[in-house]
DNA sequence: ACTTGTGAAATCGTTCACAGCG
DNA sequence: CGCTGTGAACGATTTCACAAGT
């Protein structure tokens, strides 16, 4: 009996020395320490080791953390070291701004199709992507194993979209709607809401001093 | 001496309480209580009413909190009351989109510029809104009095366009280059990393049960 | 000498529970 | 009676500080 649930804090901050340590490794550096990792994050070495704690012991007393060992690591962690099929609904400006972003495969997720309910763009790619009518995305979910999906759609519709999504025994859901999603335990929801981050940012500016 | 710091997870939900009052406004509801915008937002409504007690006292006892009052007061804390010049740094796919979304407009902040150093772009519109080569971004930060900028450029170029935006007196950034981003005290920087995102499911995938 | 891994302490944030007011 | 506002209790997360390994 040993590991506790991780803070969530701390799976957050997976994802940014994941980030760090692949810059690292193009770099060619093979050997970090958490003094070094923390101080390119702005965070505290402590931070960086308790972290990593939470998941297993990946360094060496008086020498550091092997670069690509802990890559390694935390993509394991992540779930990042399998690829995930994903798929994109909606395919407004944002969603083809994400169909056509190179960035995701290099981190582990492969997007395989995109869904509207337009005639017009329904039968066409976006990027290599196929987008399909959202009557399809029953059929494509199931045979392409997917388990992530993004909804990029107006915020009426992402409810409508999301309970597709769950009834197709989907896992995961990023939502770029603004607008809070009921799911059923089981389905994870992530939020990235655009204009609420502009408002910390005119909130800090309007405090500060 | 009254007031402390407010937790910033605190802030954060104030932009999602000011998005479901202003969503309840629009369906012409008046009153509300803590326990109702709670549930809206999974949360609990002690929350609710601490969230908002670090900031004032805009509720009435029995009766619950005024919709349109409390989306007035939130504005004003965020900052949001007044409109924010806002700029975009980069041209490519994201830039593009983010450009030609309807929905900032509401929410305070108006995009007045775009820049980008490609001489295919420089000099159209994307929207409504004019793009200029960076070389010009000084003379139009001060000229529109710009206090917060969205970062849309490759990652390697991350840093120096921030560079370039603090020397120019801007309060806030909005980076979504998957870097971290060096700035002087005084200046914010808010960050979208959307792969990280798509790490936090995958994770929440991998280990559910 | 340097750096990790980790209990213990300190800090921060959330929830409880109820007094106070409409 | 219902609902807010808020100290106090609780729980979560971060930081400290040091033993242990290289």
């Amino acid at each position: 009996m040993k590991s506790q649930a991780p803070p969530s804090p701390a799976v957050k901050r997976l994802s940014l020395y994941l980030r760090e340590l692949e810059r690292l490794s193009a770099e060619g550096v093979d050997k970090v320490s958490s003094r070094r990792l923390a101080e390119s994050l702005h965070i505290t070495d402590a931070q960086v080791r308790k972290d990593l704690g939470y998941f297993g012991q990946f360094g060496r007393r008086g020498v550091g953390y092997g670069v690509d060992r802990l890559i390694h690591a935390l993509r394991r962690i992540l779930g990042t070291d399998k690829t995930w099929n994903v798929i994109v609904v909606g395919t407004g400006d944002l969603g083809r701004a994400l169909l056509r972003y190179r960035g995701f495969a290099r981190r582990g997720f492969r997007l395989v199709a995109a869904f509207d309910v337009s005639r017009g763009k329904v039968g066409k790619r976006v990027g290599d992507v196929p987008v399909y009518h959202i009557d399809e995305l029953p059929r494509v979910v199931r045979r392409a194993k997917v388990k992530l999906a993004v909804i990029a759609v107006p915020p009426e519709a992402a409810q409508e979209v999301t309970d597709l999504l769950c009834s197709t025994g989907i896992m995961g859901i990023l939502n770029f709607a603004p607008t809070t999603l009921e799911t059923p335990d089981g389905v994870t929801v992530g939020l990235v809401d655009i204009a609420a981050h502009l408002e910390q940012l005119s909130f800090s500016a309007a405090n500060s001093q």
